[in-house]
DNA sequence: TATATTTCGGATAAAATTGTCTTAAATAGG
DNA sequence: CCTATTTAAGACAATTTTATCCGAAATATA
C-alpha cells in the first residue's frame, strides 16, 4: 500500500511525537532502533519531513528530532503519507489512467471509489496524537 | 496501490474478457493497444497470469489470449492481484509490520482494519465479467 | 576556543521494478 | 513439409526504490 519509506516515516512519526509528549528529543539512532529501520535510510526520511514541517530537528550535542506538542494532534496521518509518497494513493485511479474520473472512469471505478474514500477519510482524520496512546502501556508496537 | 504490472494485469484480464465474451482471441499487440501499455513488459504479464490459470494462451497463427467464458463471472480482482503482487496489499499491515496482529498490533491496526477489509470485500467480490459491462456501451475505459 | 556530537547534503551502491530484445517452441494453413 | 505467426523463456537494460557512506555545517559543553 505505502513504500517502505513511508512506512518508516509513519513509524518514526508516532515515536517521536509519543517521545515529545513526554519531553524528550530523540535522535536518528535511536529512531531507528525503536522502529527497527535502517539508519542511514531513517535519516534521509527524516530529512524529509523535517523539510516539510512536520518534526523539528536541531543539530549539536543533545540534538535530535522533536515534534511540536501543540502540533501532535493537528498532524494526520494524510500528512506523513503525502509529504512522503504523494496523495496517488488515496486519490488516483485503482488501475492507474491518468485522467480517470467520473465522466470518463475505468472500468472499477465506482469499486475502487468506496475504498479510496474509506482509505483518504481514515487518514485525513487520524491524529499522530491518537497513535501514540497504547504504545507506553504496551499494548501496540512500532517494531517487527 | 498496486505495482504497474498489477495495473497492467488487471486492465489486461478485462479486456481478455470483455472480447472473449464475444467470442474473440486477442493477441499481445491488440491488448497493449487497447489498453495503453508497455507490448513486451504486458507480454510478461500474460504468462503469469497464464501460469495462474486465470487466463489461456495458444500459440500460432491465429493464437493469443482468453478467458474461458464460464469463468469469467467466477474469477475476481483478488485472484488478478493475489497472482501478481500477493495478498499483502490487503491482508498486511498498513505500516510495515511483519508480525502485527490483534494480540500485538501496530498503533494504527484498527484504523486501518477498517480499510483492509473494505479493500479485501471489494476484491473478493468483484467478477471480472461486471467489470466488462460499461465498456462496449463507451462508459467506461482502459486506457489513459 | 577546541572538541565531540548531531543533523544535512551529496555521492555512491545495491536491490527491486519496469521495460526490451532475441531465440526457441508451438501451430495453423498453404 | 514449409512458412508465417504467435506465445514462452531467458538474457539484458533502464529506472526507481532502498540503503550506505562521508564530509560539511551547526551547536552544546568543557
Amino acid at each position: 500500500m505505502f513504500s517502505k519509506a513511508c512506512e518508516y516515516g509513519i513509524r518514526a512519526s508516532i515515536y517521536i511525537a509519543e517521545q515529545s509528549m513526554v519531553g524528550k528529543r530523540v535522535n536518528q539512532k535511536e529512531i531507528s532502533k525503536a522502529i527497527d529501520s535502517p539508519e542511514a535510510f531513517t535519516a534521509k526520511i527524516l530529512q524529509q519531513l523535517t523539510k516539510n514541517n512536520l518534526i523539528n530537528s536541531e543539530k549539536g550535542p543533545s540534538g535530535g528530532f522533536t515534534m511540536e506538542t501543540h502540533a501532535i494532534d493537528k498532524i494526520k496521518l494524510s500528512n506523513i503519507v503525502s509529504a512522503i509518497d504523494g496523495d496517488e494513493v488515496y486519490k488516483g485511479c485503482g488501475l492507474g489512467l491518468k485522467k480517470c474520473n467520473e465522466k470518463k472512469p475505468c472500468p472499477a471505478h465506482d469499486k475502487f471509489k468506496i475504498v479510496r474514500d474509506e482509505l483518504k477519510k481514515m487518514l485525513e482524520t487520524t491524529t499522530i496524537k491518537e497513535l501514540t496512546f497504547g504504545l507506553k502501556d504496551g499494548f501496540t508496537f512500532l517494531k517487527r
